[in-house]
DNA sequence: TCAATAGTGTCTATTAGACAGTATACA
DNA sequence: TGTATACTGTCTAATAGACACTATTGA
């Protein structure tokens, strides 16, 4: 219907505007979180979204580069593990564009990440993801990729396929255990969960680490 | 070279080439088959790669209908299922463009799907996806995509989600089971598979209808 | 000693695989 | 009748879950 005037219809053609966004979950107070961000510009000005930018080919060497790049500008800092979830496309996802397109990476980081905002962020929030269907809308399709951030996420868990950077150098069973049951957001039977771990060769002893409280301490694992 | 693919893009960046390729699968002969296509352009000009084309902002509405554009233009036909796979971009990839990408699609054709060659196609081959790795390389990194879009299909059919299209309207459980044998490359337990099909409601029976040769005639079904 | 958490033994339920049996078509 | 394929019964193996038990620390 709005075609363009400067379309050509032979090559080269108009390419669309490419947007990288990032899916950033942490598990903090027992239950998964994700990072959003409050939009400066149009559209959805003011309103909530995922942290991105556009993607900038004198920069970035790959996708996973700019991905990468993003985090470091909007978070300052880069991340340890990124995997593609999703992309989405169509014209009319953005003022400044006729067409625009979003790669959409996710990341499992630790819950002590720093959420200093950096260029054109005006504020950066963590929100249980239990309640991003709920409540405020958030901008674009951005819930729904984070949906199937979750997804994909909860799967590699189920899998024991842990993210590199999610667990620390050093954790113990039961640490990992309630690791993936806060992600997964339901409980793990101990014996089984051991029995799983044990099969797959995921970990090996630290030896003779230990920590604990008033109580048994519990053997130090690294991932193998 | 580089010049004929300025885009002069609203926003103040410059956007990559984006593609869409196709990894159009069908099972012949009792093994996986791939549709690769010979390249008239560069780069890899006279060598196999996928099938695919450059997104069209005044054409597409959204990723997935420029994917089903693109089968139509090669192919002559739409395709019934379509699974994005990955995108994969950087620099270098092509010479049309100083950045491009591409957004893969997977698709589980029958395999009497006809392959006349359309526009700008020089000729079409169905090949094993077991010979992908070996022999004469393909152009780009398209063995790698290859292989990741049999993975996606294999995963789906371990799981019983037979994507649409993918299995005749009526069919019978032995039928079902040679196919997924077929995709997965191993043979299935009988008693196992009809089990796990049963569990998961995925067929309804067609009442009455049966079919056979000089033997007890199996129940026909479709999915539900 | 107790409290609290780590780790194990073991029984049961569920699921997967193997294999032999029965069923039903046509020649 | 025989042969070929469809379907089922059933035993066994592997895996998952439940639950109680022991182990080890500090208070």
């Amino acid at each position: 219907m709005s075609s363009n005037a400067t379309t050509s219809n032979t090559p080269p053609y108009r390419m669309p505007l490419v947007r990288v966004d990032l899916v950033l979950l942490a598990v903090q107070q027992g239950c998964l979180h994700v990072i959003v961000s409050k939009r400066q510009e149009t559209p959805f000005k003011g309103q909530w979204g995922l942290p991105g930018g556009v993607l900038r080919i004198d920069l970035d060497m790959s996708l996973e580069a700019a991905a990468q790049r993003v985090a470091q500008e909007r978070l300052g800092r880069k991340l340890s593990n990124l995997d593609q979830v999703v992309t989405v496309g169509g014209p009319d996802r953005d003022p400044r564009a006729p067409w625009a397109m979003t790669v959409v990476y996710g990341s499992l980081v630790s819950a002590d990440l720093e959420t200093t905002p950096g260029k054109r962020v005006q504020a950066l929030n963590w929100r249980p993801v239990s309640e991003i269907g709920a409540g405020e809308p958030l901008a674009f399709d951005h819930a729904k990729l984070i949906r199937m951030a979750v997804q994909q996420l909860r799967q590699a868990v189920r899998d024991l396929r842990f993210p590199a950077g999610a667990t620390p150098d050093e954790f113990t069973l039961p640490e990992l255990q309630a690791l993936s049951e806060s992600i997964l957001g339901e409980k793990i039977d101990k014996v089984t969960f051991r029995r799983r771990v044990e099969a797959t060769q995921l970990v090996e002893p630290v030896t003779g680490s230990m920590r604990g409280g008033a109580h048994r301490p519990a053997q130090v694992y690294r991932l193998r």
